[in-house]
DNA sequence: GAGAGAAATATTGTCTACAATAATGACAGA
DNA sequence: TCTGTCATTATTGTAGACAATATTTCTCTC
């Protein structure tokens, strides 16, 4: 985490972390490749002090690695950060989802119906469902992360855990979700959320999470062993 | 996080940070003062540039605040950042204890034993007991987040976590322990760890930081009240 | 004396250049 | 052909200087 304040205007290094962000995040820049401190300053016309800065605030959110004296890579996500990264999501989502059943109620039903909805739409539309956290799922287990009340849960999920994952997905493009068993999941988890049962939700959570780590480590698996036998 | 790869040899900007780190955490440089890139450039006799990467360090670690076009300052915890630290580790360092269950086994008694009879001991010295987080206490924190065989966990809490919650300490001097009460759930816990019995050792984790930051938080409420009297 | 605005000062953000380190390429020997 | 050594090159880490921004001080007016 990092608690640089940040209000107006932003800095070049803020720029570039963002710009950079969401090129490593599409895949643009794969798993591996290089940053370049005068390659970036190059590219982006400036010097390589906002470069420095921006690259260690990349490595801050984990998908970038930088050795000293020899530079910065993309991240590359193996089966093991993974499972950590699920782990400490079971963990982080769970206590979430029991502290948004105590803070939210009745109200948070229409925006938890509206998600709800989208997500239907999404698998309708791809009934294989498209890799994990589509943007509708991330949204779901973001709101409840916001209605959790607690700002460092929603900064490790959003700043940290969901971009390593999302390196993930750039590696492995053909792993898929888990479709209408995943919303009927979130169904569940919400329901307890709206009733108040933080207990439940809790407990609701850590399933889910735990049952899509479990298809996401067979998909691994395999692809890891297609991966073999291709080379 | 960070994903900065040290081995050996450490920069400057390291070493800074370490120190730093050092000074904030054991109250020499109190919450709120002022770090300013000149006078720390001067007192360690380096560039700015080491200096800048120093405390962007110690601002991914919580402890120190940056304004960007303003500086650095040491970071204040109030009590709504003790609150939503609590619930962050209620959920990581229960995940921790089940992790730690499954992974342990008996071999691990001795560790826990020594552990708990330093604790022991050190709460036979001060009955009263010193603050949340003492060594021992934290000691045995540290081993079952090491025993969950998750490095995320492990670097979140002793990376961030607990240096965020010794700001606390370093604020609120007079707040006590709970000591034998606080021995004798440590003791339950490591019992449910090595039987492997993960859903209760991490149940008993739950329940035992939450209990922490029940006595913490009312013990938080009396300092703001004779703050307030004071006034 | 209080408040507003301007000027001066201090500090941070960025740039440029040099020092330090790692990576790459060339060459010799087995 | 492969391995080890050395030289060269590229890049990162740091220092110092300039640009940009915030803070402090000073002056004037009410």
């Amino acid at each position: 985490m990092s608690t640089i304040m940040t209000e107006s205007r932003t800095l070049v290094s803020e720029r570039l972390a963002a710009e950079l962000r969401d090129d490593i995040l599409c895949g643009a820049l794969v798993p591996g490749s290089r940053l370049g401190e005068m390659a970036l300053a190059e590219r982006f016309a400036v010097s390589r002090g906002p470069v420095r800065a921006a690259l260690g605030l990349l490595s801050e959110a984990g998908i970038v690695q930088i050795v000293p004296n020899s530079g910065a890579r993309v991240r590359i996500i193996g089966r093991s950060d993974a499972r950590a990264l699920y782990q400490v999501r079971t963990a982080l989502e769970a206590e979430a989802a029991t502290l948004a059943a105590s803070n939210a109620g009745r109200h948070a039903a229409p925006r938890f119906r509206q998600l709800l909805d989208q997500h239907g739409a999404q698998i309708a539309a791809h009934p294989e469902g498209a890799y994990l956290q589509a943007s509708s799922d991330r949204d779901f287990h973001v709101v409840i992360a916001e209605l959790s009340g607690n700002p460092l849960i929603l900064r490790y999920l959003t700043r940290e855990l969901y971009p390593q994952l999302s390196l993930l997905r750039v590696k492995h493009r053909n792993v898929t979700g888990r479709g209408a068993v995943a919303l009927k999941e979130h169904e569940r988890i919400a329901a307890a959320i709206i009733d108040g049962d933080g207990e439940i939700a809790g407990l609701l959570m850590r399933r889910h999470i735990r049952n899509s780590w479990t298809a996401l480590e067979m998909q691994l698996s395999q692809t890891e062993q297609e991966d073999e036998t291709r080379t």
